[in-house]
DNA sequence: TATAGTTGTAACCTGTTTAATTACAACTAT
DNA sequence: ATAGTTGTAATTAAACAGGTTACAACTATA
């Protein structure tokens, strides 16, 4: 199991919005073409985004935009307007519950599950947009 | 995005064979219904258990012991041998090198889902299944 | 030794998801 | 009015999850 490419595309295109905005208009060709996938991929990610409030994007005339400063996007922002899952865990149904384990699985489960889905969340929220833009900076000198 | 049941299902597996060893030789058969599934799914996540030194198996004669203390197993392990992805994140591929982001967007990311994969399996490896039986026990009264 | 119960595995099926693609109606600055 | 763009539907192919049937190989024990 792997998350899909939907997240690390959302990174870029947000990145590509924030570094490219002075140069040129932000459009799903141009993501499409720097991204190397098709333009309704973008498109339909880029909904996710917009759904979500990261971004707006200019019907008709086109171009997408931030809608919020990079240091109030996080990636955990990012991850949950990609991946609507709200469960990390897909729990096995109906165990047997004249079993005193079957009848007590889930709930001795749930809590430690929530806790591992809260780490990663956690670690998540630390990363803001606006680092992953200096970084990208840095690293082009 | 979902990790499969196979997690919950191999949970469930060991919670059985240490709580039930004493009452019953505890075979795929057993499992299949105590668990609500089929034979064959036991068997091959039995299979995955095994390969990682989790459980010895007795050919032919059958039955499913653990290969290890209960705490000295930990979800990690158990998730480990279930989930072979060594990669939580799947990375688009070909991003255009000539874009200053598509060169370095990689690198940037790396490093941070490498942090997010972490923390998730810090957690993981706090919980053994000594606990989980612990647990399991209590509820039952 | 023959047998009964079990494991390991192959083959197949169905449903879901990802990713790509074509097509087109609706929108809007110029 | 137009050209460029977005939003979305429909289709396809590949991968994976989970279930199922079938059967060869194994082994304690009667």
């Amino acid at each position: 199991m792997q998350f899909s490419s939907r997240l690390t595309i959302a990174v870029h295109i947000l990145l590509c919005i924030e570094t490219l905005k002075d140069d040129l208009k932000v459009t799903s060709n141009v993501l499409a073409g720097i991204i190397n996938t098709n333009p309704v991929i973008v498109r339909n990610i880029l909904g996710l985004l917009s759904s979500a409030g990261i971004v707006e994007i200019k019907a008709g005339v086109g171009g997408a935009y931030l809608a919020k400063s990079p240091n109030e996007i996080t990636l955990l922002d990012i991850f949950k307007a990609v991946e609507k899952e709200e469960s990390l865990f897909h729990f096995h149904e109906n165990p047997n519950p004249q079993c005193p384990v079957g009848r007590v699985v889930h709930s001795v489960m749930d809590g430690k599950l929530e806790k591992v889905q809260s780490a990663m969340e956690n670690e998540m929220a630390k990363i803001t947009l606006n680092q992953l833009v200096e970084e990208t900076k840095e690293k082009n000198f």
